[in-house]
DNA sequence: CACTGCGGCTAAGCCTAATAGCTTTTAGTT
DNA sequence: AACTAAAAGCTATTAGGCTTAGCCGCAGTG
């Protein structure tokens, strides 16, 4: 019996692969070990159980989105850093709808989780972004928080097909990015006349 | 042998309340069984499937969720309404994660599956919440799918956990109101001079 | 050549979803 | 009151998933 040639990298990329191709929810150890060539209990010797393997496949995941987020905004400022990453990472979640959707509903299991290391790690694109708006330091934390909710949502919602019919999503996209801009833009002025209740204030917590 | 006296909604109803105690993904029809006081098999008189039921549940959410947002608009308009609107949906899901969670990573079979319909009914609010500022007719579709993206996005986000230490979220979410609210209310200005490449158009699809 | 360890294997255990077929309760009718 | 039929429970069973235990062969090393 020759000996397949795994290791625990290989083991997770074939992993995302396949989540990208059948869905991650329908990935099984027993159609990962079938695609490495494999019997299933074979994989345990490189990752310790199934949910290892999502957390690396979601790590991986992780840090080839920030990678092609850093990459898109390269020489760009203001809004057109913000539409060049935005895009990135759609474009990202659509070609790998798997790997994307390891990344949601892992728990944390504390602040040093490789996991959680890596979700901060995916987010420093995005202060690269912000530095081209006029925002306070106190609020980086809020603006960071907000550029991921918003985008992580539209994604999510896109590549689970929540939008009917998927028609005009491009445009709804372009019309989304926009509309953050406006308001980004709008921020500053608004900071010297606040207007809601609850002031925001400074924010000791990491960012993520 | 008394009967349990079930029917297909008190299956889903208690279904939905131990999704919300243990979490969506660690809700079976083993346990959910042994909340109602049955055995397993039981179950499938009522619901068809461990899939049928993550539906039922998904639709019950979508409904009380889209309730609550609606009582929370009564006489507010504009920001109010925004505001009250968006909190009321982040209320919902941090009061019921589980019945949230099912709502999510659902494929949709066609423009008349019931989770389509529900999820159609459940953006009704937000129609009105848009009534409040100067959106074009042709735009509500792109600010509908805006609105959606931006507090689906933080609400999971939250409810998984994302946001590390938790910390200073309550402002965070206030700072993302408000910065939508920036962003509507300088669209309109924006579209008599339009700067994006691609010029929003009419979109003829539904909104959701 | 002997040895050691890694990476494969089979076998088996447990958990979960789902179906089949039987039995009992319940409701409605005469 | 008795009968009937459907609804609602049960046990038993199958199929498939994750995981562990323990065995075996190949690779590289002294």
């Amino acid at each position: 019996m020759p000996r397949a040639g795994l290791d625990p990298a290989t083991v997770v990329a074939a992993g995302a692969d396949l989540a990208d191709e059948i869905g991650f929810s329908a990935l099984t150890m027993g159609r990962l070990a079938e695609r490495v060539g494999v019997r299933t209990p074979s994989l345990y010797k490189h990752v310790a159980s199934q949910d290892d393997l999502n957390r690396r496949i979601a790590i991986l995941a992780m840090d080839e989105a920030a990678d092609a987020i850093g990459a898109a905004i390269q020489g760009r400022a203001g809004r057109d850093a913000l539409r060049a990453a935005a895009r990135a990472l759609r474009d990202f979640v659509l070609a790998h709808p798997g790997r994307y959707a390891a990344t949601l509903g892992l728990g944390l299991t504390g602040p040093d989780d490789p996991l959680a290391l890596a979700a901060t790690r995916s987010l420093t694109p995005f202060t690269a972004v912000l530095r081209g708006y006029d925002i306070s330091p106190a609020d980086t934390t809020h603006a960071l928080r907000a550029l991921r909710s918003i985008f992580h949502g539209f994604a999510t919602i896109e590549a689970g097909g929540g939008f009917q019919w998927s028609t005009g999503t491009d445009e709804s996209f372009e019309w989304l990015i926009d509309l953050i801009d406006l308001g980004l833009r709008a921020k500053p002025a608004e900071q010297q006349a606040p207007a809601t209740t609850a002031a925001p204030g400074v924010v000791t917590g990491r960012p993520g």
